[in-house]
DNA sequence: TATGTTTATACTATATAGCGTATATTGCAA
DNA sequence: TTGCAATATACGCTATATAGTATAAACATA
């Protein structure tokens, strides 16, 4: 399970599948991370430059994390959009 | 090479490293990215919640990504502070 | 120590994230 | 189709990131 997010769009689209799998409404993730609904729905379509901060508490409600690497192959990129592994 | 990144400070540590070990100064890096010396100044200090849009721009101009991935194990966390990988 | 470089900090101004609250819109299921 | 749940959006407000510019403080090195 390894995700890219090089961008907000990205970024959004990584944390909506994964909320989804988890079977959290935005509204419930949105009160574990302890930030608004309306939050959670302007980040996941990746429309607000939001703050590492909230993005912290946000991964972390969904037992996620950034991690930093080297930028990975092109190849890689190519294949999917957003997603490297699962 | 990863590193975690579960906060700003972490964050910081990890681009102020890599960013020596590229033998950037905080100017030209800053000057990569299109932000301003103390902005980058800020954020590896960790004293700022900076936006992630600048964080992607910073990060980039190091050649390196986020990745998203489940949070990883207390071992590896507690072994070193922010690095896993080198 | 003295000098130049690098980093930290200060000031004002602007833009915008996130809050609280509310509602519109969409989507799904009966 | 109808009704409910889920998501998107709106408004006013406060807080703060970043810009531009400048300088102070810290760090090297000769």
């Amino acid at each position: 399970m390894m995700y890219l997010a090089r961008n907000q769009q990205q970024l959004g689209n990584v944390i909506r599948r994964h909320r989804q799998k988890c079977g959290y409404t935005q509204a419930a993730l949105a009160e574990l991370a302890g930030v608004r609904q309306g939050t959670i729905s302007m980040i996941e379509s990746g429309s607000t430059d939001a703050r590492i901060d909230t993005l912290f508490t946000v991964l972390a409600a969904l037992n996620l994390e950034f991690q930093v690497a080297q930028r990975t192959q092109i190849e890689l990129e190519a294949i999917i959009d957003d997603e490297i592994l699962d």
